[in-house]
RNA sequence: GCGCCCGUAGCUCAGUUGGAUAGAGCAACUGACUUCUAAUCAGUAGGCCGCGGGUUCAAAUCCUGCCGGGCGUACCA
């Protein structure tokens, strides 16, 4: 709402331009499109322009002599938006938006409610967002539990922006990698029957959830499984592993409140026989050829350094073309984009990603690959835990839920990693300092802004007790907010449908947060400056309710974006 | 070697299409509860924005060269 404020100022101030240029107190310039800069203090007013700093060097003038003219020419009592036009600094014009606007702000806010700040930008297309997607072969960690907090606000975003977005998680449940579970699940079981000398083959899993695991297949059916040869008993424990290990993840997901919309499944796709589709279409578009005994794929010809294999020597296919298939498969789906969430150990693999979609002529854009940053959890010894699946070294997403809901209460152990992960920008390094969001529950970012929440919902609360009825609004009852605290909660409450547009189109949730997270701040300052039910002045009692009502209504949809609580009472 | 990411306050990090005096949180210090919830607020202190050049009226932001850190660079997935 504040973009289209932004377009009529626009057109305010070119009209202005024109008539200075008319008059003649401004040179013959051609303008360019009328740039606008944040305020970052209320004495530059509510939207400022630089225009005129940037006509300077055409018109040969000064900066501040345009701006002046600019500004004189300004018709203000044809607009209902602007207040007061100067000219400031280096020659800045600063605008002040009038009680009007504030009405209007208010206004939306109360009308649209939940859906304020949604929009129909993204005209319905269709957009598949794949993330985790981890191998089913341990639980899920953290480094994937910030790629289902990021992917999880990412789709809330597009929907909420007007796009029809899904959430997709890819299952590696076939190839090499299974393989190794399968033997890795054998060793432990052969260990626990009291075979010594045993070792986790290479690329196989150490974690202590596989002798867990192991032991839970003992405790079923005992040592049934040393009937059968070696090869079928590795094939049958790779489909255990993967089906109990799934369950896992599937649990932790569902505890951490993401859902996923369709989980895809390689194996399937094998089956089907997409791959061997998709090195038809290799082949015939002369992509491929062979060499010591495996079929390369001429990545070359899209910039790369080297070649890559797509059929080893052994006839299997390399994760490559699975893959590739997988993104076809996306496409033929029906999907107009798509967006993939990756996790740092596959960067990679982003640029192979995109040259096969670019050899299949799914066009240039239609895939976008996103690398989640890595995670690195400071315990609370203030140690550096490193994330390695096959090292056997990890930390779960279930044990850091765990761990907070022992520290904090129970109901907000998920908002609190939710938020975490939703702090930082995706392509920075995560540090969540555990001993930071234990120990230091109270300070926590995330109460902060829930407590701002729960503030609003309190004030109501009190406003039914104290028998208090909210009258409708007109636009006479504006005048009653001057005070600079509300003005900044307005102005800042107006910037939400772009902060919401922002975040997703640029794929970046936590500017989201910080949003919301500034806003719980300009409200905790309004909230301890002025006391809002006043019995004395009903008509400044009407309006700040009606500006509490608002806060509490933009909170609640961020967090709720976020995939964060917004609890009423904390 | 090549590629990607990062370098901003003691620590962890924001910083929009380049804009006015670079911002938060934590840690430190000083104050504010007879009040709609003090899980809060107000204030103090803390900065060659890694370094050097360039573009621009204007650079933390764009370009370039260094320095430092992380990750990736398989006939694994």
């Amino acid at each position: 709402m504040i973009s289209e404020v932004r377009n009529q100022i626009k057109g305010i101030l070119q009209d202005a331009i024109n008539a200075a240029i008319q008059s003649g107190d401004l040179p013959h310039v051609n303008t360019p499109d009328i740039p606008f800069s944040p305020t970052k203090a209320p004495e530059h007013g509510d939207i400022a322009s630089p225009i005129a700093l940037s006509l300077a060097k055409t018109a040969k003038t000064s900066p501040r002599k345009i701006a002046d003219a600019i500004a004189s020419h300004v018709q203000l009592e044809e607009s209902f938006l602007i207040r007061k036009v100067e000219v400031a600094g280096p020659g800045f014009i600063n605008i002040y938006l009038s009680k009007l606007w504030v009405y209007n702000v208010l206004k939306t806010i109360k009308e649209a409610g939940a859906n304020f700040g949604h929009s129909n930008h993204g005209e319905g297309i269709r957009v598949q967002v794949e993330f985790v997607s981890a191998n089913p072969t341990g639980p899920i960690n953290i480094v994937s539990g910030r790629a289902a907090a990021v992917g999880d606000a990412l789709v809330n975003l597009l929907n909420a922006v007007g796009y029809e977005a899904i959430r997709e998680y890819y299952v590696n449940d076939a190839g090499g990698q299974v393989e190794n579970l399968g033997a890795s699940i054998d060793v432990r079981y052969r260990e626990l029957l009291g075979q010594g000398g045993l070792e986790i083959p290479d690329g196989g899993y150490h974690g202590t959830y596989l002798v867990n695991l192991a032991q839970s297949i003992i405790d079923e059916s005992g040592a049934e499984y040393l009937q059968i040869d070696d090869t079928e008993r590795i094939a049958v424990f790779r489909d255990l592993g993967i089906e109990r290990l799934l369950a896992v993840q599937k649990a932790t997901l569902e505890r951490f409140g993401v859902h996923f919309d369709i989980w895809s499944s390689e194996k399937a796709l094998r089956e089907n026989g997409k791959p061997g589709e998709i090195i038809k279409v290799f082949r015939e578009r002369g992509y491929l050829y062979e060499a010591d005994g495996a079929t390369w794929f001429r990545m070359t010809d899209f910039g790369d350094s080297k070649d890559c294999v797509v059929i080893k020597s052994d006839g299997e296919y390399t994760y490559f073309v699975p893959d590739a298939a997988y993104h076809r498969d996306k496409f033929e789906r029906g999907f107009v984009k798509a967006i993939d969430l990756l996790g740092p150990d596959h960067q990679g693999h982003v640029e192979h990603l995109k040259h096969f979609v670019e050899a299949l002529g799914l066009g240039d854009d239609w895939l976008e690959v996103w690398i989640i940053q890595q995670v690195n959890l400071i315990d609370a010894e203030g140690n550096r835990i490193e994330m390695s699946k096959r090292s056997g070294q990890f930390y779960t997403l279930d044990s850091l839920i765990d761990e907070l809901a022992e520290a904090v209460d129970d109901r907000f152990a998920v908002d609190v990693a939710r938020y975490f992960f939703l702090m930082r920008s995706n392509t920075s390094h995560l540090d969540f300092d555990l001993h930071l969001a234990v120990t230091q529950a109270n300070e926590n970012p995330v109460f902060y802004v829930q407590y701002a929440h729960a503030r609003c919902c309190s004030i109501f609360r009190e406003m039914e007790n104290q028998g208090i009825a909210q009258t409708e609004m007109d636009e006479g009852i504006a005048e009653h907010i001057d005070d600079p605290e509300s003005l900044r909660l307005i102005r800042h409450l107006a910037e939400y449908p772009e902060v919401v547009l922002n975040s997703a189109e640029k794929r970046e949730p936590h500017r989201l947060t910080h949003y919301v997270f500034e806003l719980a701040g300009l409200f905790h300052g309004f909230y301890n400056e002025h006391r809002v039910l006043d019995p004395s002045n009903s008509h400044l009692t009407q309006v700040r309710l009606m500006l509490v009502g608002a806060v509490q209504t933009v909170l609640r949809n961020g967090l709720t974006l976020l995939g964060i609580s917004a609890p009423k009472s904390m």
